[in-house]
DNA sequence: TTACCTGCAAAGTCTTTGCACTCTT
DNA sequence: AAGAGTGCAAAGACTTTGCAGGTAA
């Protein structure tokens, strides 16, 4: 399984560095689309996927909408807007050792957990009163 | 927006009381067909949305998997299988102000968090070595 | 009677897979 | 050349929606 340099892959990892924003893959494919329309969707996901893999990316699961994909390398948590469906950064102390509060873990043997803050983003923001509607309907 | 007695509902909510494995939708349809074959997928996630509104039960969302409903009123995490995807509770105390930690949150107003460990089952722990096959595939 | 609820079918969203072709190596 | 990667279309998993008819209150 060597895996070879293509020019879809190096678009891939280039648009989630340049977007920076937790694209979804579709974000992504739409990004590549503007400047190189024969990538297909099903090459971004799967160069998502291979970037995963080799850990130049990560993978950041939103229960109730589709994954996003950050260009940060290191462990932090993210906030979801339940509104738009919009993710953020979070500037808060990783918790590595969050297993050790567990009591009983019904014999699951843990290798890790996955945290996401619910919040409104500062657009959707309900103290906004003469707001506009959100962008887009709420994904979860 | 009165909320009427259906048998339907009465038996959706029956279902995820009974099952106590936060069933999915489809788990809580199959269960509920073997004694009501009439009762329609739509109205048992129609209804499990309503049971959720109403507070009577819980929904887990399950990063890359299906949503699963619990029982159980209170706070409290969960561990996922990353084998087979199986969801259960984990015994460890509540916290209730995670939101304290973080230093900032990109102008959202936090609102509560998701929480979800990853781990490996008894079934599918690796140290049983002359175990068969998991029941089914990973749905993460 | 009212309008909520149901069941069916269809659509929608997100993602994966099969297959033949095209590149990298 | 090999065979990993690509693009297309189709399928798949999960969930929602439109609509006509049913039913609780």
């Amino acid at each position: 399984m060597i895996r070879r340099k293509t020019i879809q892959c190096a678009l891939v990892l280039d648009a989630v560095n340049e977007l920076k924003s937790h694209p979804t893959a579709d974000e992504v494919y739409d990004f590549i689309r503007k400047k190189h329309p024969a990538v297909s969707r099903t090459t971004v996901y799967r160069n998502l996927a291979r970037l995963c893999e080799t850990g130049d990316i990560r993978k950041v699961e939103v229960p109730g909408s589709a994954d996003r994909f950050d260009h940060l390398p290191k462990g932090h948590y993210h906030v979801k807007c339940t509104v738009c469906g919009r993710v953020a950064d979070v500037d808060m102390d990783y918790i590595t050792d969050m297993e050790n509060g567990i009591k009983n873990s019904r014999g699951y043997e843990i290798t890790g957990y996955e945290m996401i803050f619910k919040g409104v983003c500062p657009d959707c923001g309900y103290r906004r009163c003469g707001r506009t509607e959100p962008k887009k309907k709420p994904t979860a």
